[in-house]
DNA sequence: ATCGATTTCAAACATATGTTTTAATCAATC
DNA sequence: GATTGATTAAAACATATGTTTGAAATCGAT
């Protein structure tokens, strides 16, 4: 059935994996159906074959790696808030933060591939197009909730709609950090290391977002 | 003259309020010649006739709100470089990113006109499409040098490479929330009022920063 | 009113797009 | 080895796009 067959049976995958690279280098609507199966070396009747639509094809890119990031993330903050109950304090915010984040940066230097997509999400969250918005926003909703939550958690002498607002604030900083990341040409920002590793990411959003949550 | 006629006069500006418009809501991608003129209500040729091409008329899009702005933010900089060199001492934090962030949600709430521009700004930094994102870096690099300068002047014993990271950060935070403002539909984000004024924002926006940049 | 320049208009152009169709190919089953 | 069902291939389809064209209309000045 769905198992890979020996010839030809990699067609969907190369279909997903030039679609990611593609849609993260050029946006969603700046990456035509024949520009992703002329790099995938397929026929292009093979994505409308195998995921019924562009669209179709979106959500699988999406979903293919988002799904156990937010999975990876979920667990994340839950170990936070599950520590912090058992101790019988509020959840470090510091930790929370890192709860989300680390997760993401660690994702995106785990393989290339993972990277163009987390690339793609750092683009995605503020695209003009419906299309894509949307998508990701119904798979990061849940998580995104729990995070309110247990950021509220952390700061409980924090009015709940400011929480809300700086941790908008948050989300910001970090998908403007992938994008600036996923940039090929440097030529536009100066003196800045787009490449550096996820520790080091890390090292410099982390003491940033913390304290303007705390402030 | 400059009575309002169906058939004549004011038909290169009417072409740019409808561009404005439709791009701040649909991306430079996704909005049509057609669908700009028609709103427009003139002739579809009149777009390349004015402006020569879709890429001109972005241009002048761009130019008409953001040179100014840039101006305004400009010599509010530069009052805090000035005003700390006459004390004798460094500028302060605060007052250098209240230097660039609030004309910028001033100049948004000051007309609908200039909100939808602003939303469009918020878009266009990180718009998968390289059209739109050098056509706005080009005219917001020389501004960001001075912030950058100024920021670091502000903050002496911060490396400056951690100091330009910061920027970004607040850069990040900052178009992240004219995008969240700039929502039509705010089904997608629950429990957030999106239609605050500039001041509430700035009361929100720059305590977070600035606690980020001194962390 | 007339002339020349500018602007508007309808139509066509050339290309690009997502999608569908129909036939060919392939792998496994009988 | 023929049959069957799933996949691939080439072509066409229908529509949308930015742009150009040439004629008509409009305007400003003589």
């Amino acid at each position: 059935m769905n198992s890979i067959s020996p010839t030809q049976g990699d067609t969907k995958q190369r279909i997903l994996d030039s679609a990611e690279y593609l849609f993260a280098q050029n946006g969603y609507r700046g990456t035509s159906l024949r520009a992703i199966t002329g790099k995938a070396d397929v026929n292009l009747a093979a994505v409308n074959y195998h995921y019924g639509s562009k669209d179709g094809l979106l959500e699988e890119v999406i979903k293919r790696r988002l799904l156990p990031l937010n999975r990876t993330r979920m667990q994340r903050i839950d170990a936070v808030r599950q520590k912090a109950r058992e101790r019988g304090n509020k959840p470090d915010i510091r930790a929370v933060l890192m709860a989300f984040i680390e997760p993401t940066l660690l994702f995106k230097e785990s393989t290339p591939e993972a990277g163009t997509f987390v690339t793609f999400i750092g683009r995605s969250m503020t695209d003009p197009d419906d299309t894509v918005r949307r998508v990701f926003q119904r798979f990061i909703m849940p998580l995104f909730q729990i995070l309110f939550e247990t950021t509220c958690e952390a700061l409980p002498r924090l009015p709940r709609d400011i929480v809300l607002w700086r941790l908008h604030f948050t989300l910001g900083s970090l998908f403007h950090t992938l994008n600036i990341c996923g940039k090929f040409s440097t030529d536009d920002i100066e003196y800045i290391n787009t490449r550096l590793d996820a520790d080091s990411l890390l090292a410099l959003i982390i003491p940033f977002v913390t304290a303007g949550m705390k402030a």
